[in-house]
RNA sequence: GCCGCGGUAGUAUAGCCCGGUCAAGUAUGCGGGCCUUUCGAGCCCGUGACCCGGGUUCAAAUCCCGGCCGCGGCACCA
């Protein structure tokens, strides 16, 4: 059951409202970029409004984009079946920027400073105005053309934002809306060197939000001092502020969720890719076999509120397995594989050949069948902790095929004997039910399991019919968990998959 | 230097704005039962919590004050 969303604030003042969603498309984004993203789009969508992309990719320097991150991030949204209705660039809007920075410092609202950082904190610290916090418009915008045209390197020229020099918080003070960066060092991946005067995040977004025409920010709360800083802009152009509402942070129990997290596993592990298991990005969510829809339910269920929520992984797997598990062919595999030789199975074709669904009730998933052969001895594999069963009851009930009492074992040779078909009779003796592989025909499975910090390939073996399912299916293996399959080498028999959930 | 947020069962959260319907809801976990050729899923039953102290009130998880603990943010990142 979803929740319904609570209504927005104040929508009979708008004539239609327009939410966003303003990624920095310097990485993939996550799942707790999900929520802003999702509960806009789902604003947008109820209120019959406009859902807006915005990449605001302004630092060259710092937070330099990454040319694929503004695909991927496309791909994520749509991935999680966001579409929008009109998408930007910011740094293909720099004109406009200046030209409203023009404006601005012709009201008297900015001014371009020349102290330096080091110069500008201290007065700052004093509450008094650096000298050129008073100098006439005009000057300041000679010295904005002169930054423009390159005069200026590096630090040596801001344009600051009027604010208050009484201001309690000094970082509201004044702060920068435009600085230099030196993109013949550091190109912008789409604009080179085009450009050198960058606004920050706070002068853009701020008056993209105008330009844009957005009704209703919806953002993360580490955002609320930089209303009150876009608010001087505004008040000084004599704009009204959009409806803002601040949204906690996400956070998803034992996955790396942050940029530098992950940038530095990235760093410190060679076959770690941006999808890596152990990430908490859409695309490591989606590569785990986390249904999209998993997503949604859980930002609704969190809701439109500034309080941070942490989800359980638990929750997470519990929430995708009541979706996954109608739908998933269930597969036998074993880990850790261990040869089991049965003796007395009777050569009768029905008990050779056998016939397994591969769903209980979703009959649509078909069936398959596996060949035990005609030799005297018939031989699996089970996983080596099901032996344990075997030796602490000396018997076991092999599913779906027989029941078996252990004769002898030595080593890695299991000798066991056939003692029956019949299922009641393992019940009554409370066997367990293992799942098992056939040695005479079966594949290898490599499981890539997220432990931890740590990542483990777990190699086992898998009934022959797993290769024919594609990439991308998720099946349950028996009493083992749900995996994604990633790829699928029928010549080679061999499967790789990534290790979902329980 | 400054700004802000939060402390509810093992875990994650709802409720708090607008005090009574909260002897506190949900999910997960745990225990038990039913069902089942999985130790899974489903269904049923059960388990278990309002950080501490003071105040306001007929009544406080909810309002106020203090304390303790935890967390986040800004200052030419977004």
């Amino acid at each position: 059951m979803e929740r319904a969303l609570p209504p927005l604030p104040n929508v009979e003042k708008y004539r239609v409202v327009r939410t966003r969603f303003a990624p920095n498309p310097d990485f993939y984004i996550h799942l707790g970029n999900a929520r802003p993203a999702l509960l806009s789009y789902e604003y947008a969508r109820e209120y019959r409004g406009v859902f807006i992309l915005r990449f605001e990719d302004t630092d060259p320097r710092i937070k330099r984009p990454l040319p694929e991150a503004y695909g991927a991030i496309k791909e994520d949204l749509k991935w999680l079946g966001i579409s929008w209705d009109e998408e930007y660039v910011q740094s293909a809007r720099m004109e406009l920027y200046y030209g409203v920075a023009r404006e601005l410092i012709a009201r008297g609202g900015a001014y371009v400073d020349l102290c330096g950082r080091e110069e500008f904190r201290k007065l700052k610290l004093e509450r008094r105005g650096c000298p050129h916090r008073d100098q006439r418009p005009e000057e300041s915008l000679e010295l904005f053309d002169k930054m423009l045209s390159g005069h200026f390197g590096e630090g040596e020229a801001v344009v600051r934002v009027k604010t208050d020099l009484a201001l309690s918080d000094p970082s509201l003070i004044d702060w920068v809306a435009f600085r230099v960066v030196d993109t013949s060092k550091h190109p912008h991946p789409l604009t080179g060197d085009r450009y050198v005067v960058w606004p920050t995040y706070n002068f853009a977004a701020g008056v993209d939000d105008r330009l844009m025409g957005v009704t209703h920010i919806l953002r993360g709360r580490e955002h609320a001092l930089n209303t009150l800083k876009q608010l001087y802009v505004y008040r000084a152009l004599g704009w009204e502020y959009p409806e803002v509402i601040n949204l906690g942070r996400l956070r998803l129990e034992g996955m790396i969720l942050s940029k530098s997290k992950i940038k530095e596993v990235l760093r410190r592990s060679r076959r770690a890719g941006t999808d890596d298991p152990r990430f908490g990005t859409l695309r490591s969510l989606r590569r785990r076999g986390i249904l999209p829809e998993v997503v949604r339910e859980i930002v609704l269920e969190v809701g439109v509120k500034g309080t941070d929520a942490t989800i359980s992984w638990e929750n997470v797997a519990s929430l995708n397995r009541r979706r996954v598990d109608p739908v998933a062919p269930r597969i036998m595999a074993v880990f850790d594989p261990v040869r089991v030789v049965i003796r007395g199975v009777p050569r009768d074709p029905s008990l050779r050949t056998l016939r397994l669904d591969y769903h209980p009730t979703n009959a649509s998933l078909g069936s398959r069948t596996i060949d035990l052969g005609r030799e005297e001895a018939v031989e699996l594999f089970v996983s080596r902790e099901d032996l344990h069963l075997l030796k602490e009851r000396g018997a076991l009930r092999l599913m779906e095929f027989c029941n078996i009492s252990l004769e002898s074992e030595s080593g890695d040779r299991v000798e066991t004997r056939f003692t029956g078909t019949e299922l009641e009779i393992a019940r009554k003796a409370g066997l367990k039910l293992v799942q098992w592989v056939p040695v005479r025909d079966h594949v290898r499975l490599d499981v890539l399991k997220p432990e931890g910090l740590g990542l483990r390939t777990l190699r086992g073996l898998a009934e022959a019919s797993l290769v024919g399912f594609g990439p991308g299916t998720l099946v349950q293996l028996v009493r083992v968990g749900f995996v994604k399959l990633e790829d699928v080498y029928a010549k080679e028999r061999k499967v790789k998959a990534v290790y979902a959930h329980d």
